[in-house]
DNA sequence: TAAAAAGATGTTACCGTTAACAGCTCGTTG
DNA sequence: CAACGAGCTGTTAACGGTAACATCTTTTTA
């Protein structure tokens, strides 16, 4: 409701002078600079985005776009946009939702999760800047944001080392993808560093599925295995299958990775390599920006955390 | 980047006109229209959301609140989520996302999810029109769209009784709030209706407390017994503490409420009442704009599902 | 100490759209 | 057939900001 020419007016100077002081208080001078401060104090105002928009081009809106089928769709999501929200709140912009990828022309950039390799050229094709959540191939030269995989499950295998089990393995999921592989080869460099017999075994990213597979492979676990999941889902089937009569965490140990909700709800609760969301979101949108302004397509991994829970031994 | 005045050109008419097609065609002559129409097409032309807010003083952005706590939230608002976006996505609105409660100017209006009582006078206070999700306390006159919860459990009770469990208990929730009275009277009336006698449990909305229940309780359920459960995390519990060796869904029926993600990481995957997230979203999204024009605080209830899966009989 | 440069503030025009009004054409009416 | 109104289209100004330029004052420089 109050706009620049009612501060304008108060503080005794043109809206020019009150814009200078908002965007460029450096060619100001101190007096009126305090001036006009105290007069936009005074009557509480606050700068309209929509006319600044109109000005200069902008939108003042990031989409996040979650191409993951909604059925679905995972927590991480939703954490991550409560993140992301708050992050680019403070930076005066808007965060839109969108399930599909169209090219507007009311965004500013876009930062996307759950995407396929099916999606990228089209993502590739589009006239903003895109981030990434999730490390993209590197046929593709996107600029991404991941939590580093590999040190996440590394972390994890080590985790299982240091607490005794003797036998560890790995239950992996059956997509192609550069965060998938690198969870995979985290386990597998650690093993081979630590002079262990590795074993991998792959599973779709659902937790039936995962427990129907600990079943099969009982015969194959001895007392006192560790085992490595991909994901938080698979470390619930798994968890499910062997459960507590079974020796969780005492005879066998398990852990997951991602650290949203389904560590919670399951018995006993996980011990997973937890991403740090809030972490992420803000890198995710710094590294927007940056492209925004510079054209400059940055990578980066950011370092997860491993939470122990009740299904390994201190 | 194409404008109004390109547009214009192209059809040889003033920017007015090509305007008045897009918002009052029947205020321009038939030719004109179609050439006009023709031109917009051609040139693919879209209108500028920014200007349109800033000459009509509206911001074609919609805020979603959710108030719950970050760490605890629901996949629930995800899903509702990612329908608002797309509604309002149709009638050319953004769906911005917040986590607290501010007097900003730069949105149309609020949609919220996961308040507490104690959040209602600050909403009310609030000059923008508010739609709640969840049904309101009827000592505050607020807009509001919910699933019907009556209706829910009722479903769920009904399917016990015909699915032949003799003894049918209720879980609720140890909140104050009218979804969850509603849910509790849904089972109360069914049974009263039914001639059945009727035993209530209340604790607080999590796995791990509902399993304990259940453990600590064990004695008084005998075979046979139906559990509707006020929400899937309960049911969760419930289902993780009986389990298929103590005959879910032979000898004790599990019933969730809500429908999402976790109905399905349970195992065995909940039968549950399903809120309709689609038709929700889309009332909120109705209701809000019905407010926006008419000022008018209306409260609807959409009809729950019942979703059968693998924790009753058939 | 006059001219040039630097500093501070104001004026103008524009971003893309729409409401309000003005103007034109044509048909109706007394 | 002059006056009027209905129907259609165009012109102007405004929404709330900001860049570019203009103007005025002060400082620097030769």
């Amino acid at each position: 409701m109050v706009n620049l020419a009612d501060v304008a007016h108060q503080a005794h100077v043109s809206k020019m002078t009150v814009s200078r002081v908002i965007n460029h208080p450096e060619k100001v001078s101190t007096e009126v600079r305090t001036a006009v401060m105290a007069a936009i104090e005074l009557i509480g105002y606050q700068p309209n985005r929509i006319a600044k928009a109109l000005v200069n081009h902008q939108n003042y809106v990031i989409q996040f776009l979650v191409l993951e089928d909604v059925v679905t769709v995972e927590p991480n999501y939703a954490i991550l946009l409560l993140h992301l929200a708050d992050v680019l709140n403070q930076k005066g912009y808007t965060l839109e939702i969108s399930t599909t990828i169209t090219d507007n022309d009311h965004i500013d950039g876009i930062i996307v999760s759950g995407w396929r390799q099916s999606d990228l050229l089209a993502l590739e094709a589009l006239r903003v800047p895109v981030v990434l959540y999730g490390e993209s191939p590197t046929d593709h030269d996107m600029a991404y944001v991941d939590v580093d995989n590999r040190i996440g499950t590394m972390l994890a295998t080590r985790h299982m080392i240091n607490a005794g089990y003797q036998k560890i393995i790995y239950v992996g999921m059956d997509v192609d993808l550069p965060f998938s592989n690198e969870r995979e080869l985290g386990y597998l460099d650690t093993m081979v560093a630590k002079k262990r017999v590795s074993r991998v075994y792959t599973v779709a990213n659902h937790s039936h599925i995962a427990e129907q597979l600990i079943h099969n492979i009982m015969a194959q676990l001895p007392k006192n295995t560790g085992i490595v999941c991909a994901t938080d889902r698979i470390a619930l089937g798994v968890v499910r299958a062997l459960n507590k009569k079974n020796g969780v965490p005492e005879q066998y140990g398990v852990i997951g990775f991602d650290g949203v909700f389904i560590d919670q709800i399951s018995s006993p609760q996980l011990t997973t390599v937890h991403q740090p969301f809030a972490k992420i979101a803000q890198s995710l949108v710094d590294n927007l920006f940056l492209q925004l302004q510079n054209s400059e397509l940055v990578m980066q991994r950011i370092a997860p955390e491993l939470i122990r829970r009740d299904t390994t031994r201190a």
